[in-house]
DNA sequence: CGGCGGCTTGAAGGACGTCAAGATTAGTGG
DNA sequence: CCACTAATCTTGACGTCCTTCAAGCCGCCG
């Protein structure tokens, strides 16, 4: 699973990079990829669907892909790189939403106000698919199946909130937080016992409303003990049993 | 607004109650209702519809509407007295993911993965309708603005995680989820000003993440500064304005 | 009336945040 | 390739908000 690394310090943080679709087929990544797949539609259903789709980027570390309260019009799948979505409080204070990977949705909670309800910035080079809302929603009027795709994919995204919700301890946040990119990476064929935290320390305490500083020391905690090795921005669990243990009750129960 | 208490002291235990419908009509505080009173559906439309409501009920204080792990066949839309969703982790203790007024729809995030991912309690003497989701989902391809309308109903409930997901002050906490509740109230024609808390002060310390001690504190002090007058669960807001302002990097930045 | 659960209030302890300084890395231009 | 600067990260000391623990109070129901 080890992937090698790319040739040269700059590639090697483009992280890990979803094949690209055809005319034929989805990224294998792609949450869609499954409607077609799955249940055999014919040329006609692919090309339809296919036409919704359009591949945009690269996107440079600090580009945004949309910002808060531009109409929606489009939802988006990471192709490659790393997103994040996050909101500016009142007081001028950042808050992070969500850390997005190859293969993931994003923009799914602007279809309810018809707006983005946040902003989505690049933390490394990232390509999107970035696919036509209203036309999906007309074709899925055709298409159960896709229908039925969407449905489980906004499901979905109710359920995830579990990171922040409870009153966990500092150790259990950055347990599950490892964890849970971990599994994500997993579920897209990526190892999920060594990958890079595109993010700064500073995104991740916000994240997981924690002080930086905390971060780095749990993070220490966890070396010390074996849990992990870290170095600057690449980790690898090295017990992922024993972090998993730590974070279970958020992983959830 | 102030609703005359129902004689007796039970009936007033039940809270406010929102009006039923009947063969043509939704009840007006039904997320539903708005597909067919906006858009003008036939009656065999109507009646398609109404054929995948069911009305349930009453599901008396402590008694569930479906459980963890219960297969997936149904959302729910409370039609009067007030619903708690929770978890048990591992440790067994509880864990509160909210609550449900008059008009709000139950289980949306059922959809993924078939299964309920949490358990639905009755906290007073609960009404719900009852809509097949397979039926429902069958017909949304038929009824591209029930489709619609189901997107919405999801993609509204991806977005709505904020009273937790920050590291807010008690203080904020508390003033947001009175808010809150007065805003949900408002929505559906109740007194946004007065009205119950039907759970009790653990189930929201639980909810919010805090000590049930750090609620009874927090809502004294409110009391103290003349924000609210608290009787038992009887609340009123006497100077929402200021609770907002309490809340305002909450409720929403 | 008496018991029980929920609620309130007080005092002490702990986990994390804040503040501050130093170390490491990344980025830039010579 | 190296030097310089800025940003990020790490580590320590201290303060604070909330929890925990404990006791007393209130309302509800038998």
């Amino acid at each position: 699973m080890n992937q090698p690394m790319l040739p040269g310090g700059q590639a090697s943080q483009q992280g890990p990079i979803a094949d690209d679709g055809d005319e034929l087929h989805f990224c294998s990544t792609c949450a869609f990829g499954a409607v077609c797949q799955q249940y055999g539609y014919d040329k006609a259903a692919l090309n339809a669907l296919h036409c919704l789709v359009e591949h945009v980027g690269p996107f440079h570390a600090g580009e945004h892909a949309f910002r808060l309260n531009n109409p929606f019009n489009a939802i988006f799948a990471v192709r490659a790189g790393m997103a994040k979505t996050y909101l500016i409080d009142e007081r001028g204070r950042e808050q992070v939403l969500g850390f997005h990977l190859p293969g993931e949705m994003v923009g799914l909670d602007a279809i309810y106000p018809a707006r983005y309800p946040c902003n989505a910035v690049a933390l490394d080079t990232v390509y999107f698919c970035r696919f036509s809302f209203p036309a999906m929603a007309t074709l899925a009027a055709r298409m159960p199946d896709l229908q039925v795709q969407l449905f489980r994919l906004l499901s979905k995204g109710i359920g995830t909130a579990s990171l922040l919700a409870g009153d966990f301890t500092a150790e259990e946040r950055l347990a599950a937080f490892l964890v849970d990119l971990a599994d994500r990476y997993a579920a897209r064929g990526f190892s999920p016992t060594r990958y890079r935290l595109s993010m700064s320390r500073g995104d991740i305490a916000n994240y997981l409303r924690l002080a930086s500083e905390t971060v780095s020391r749990v993070l220490r905690r966890f070396q010390d003990g074996g849990l992990i090795a870290v170095d600057g921005r690449e980790v690898e669990l090295q017990r992922p049993a024993e972090l998993r243990h730590v974070a279970r009750c958020i992983l959830h129960g």
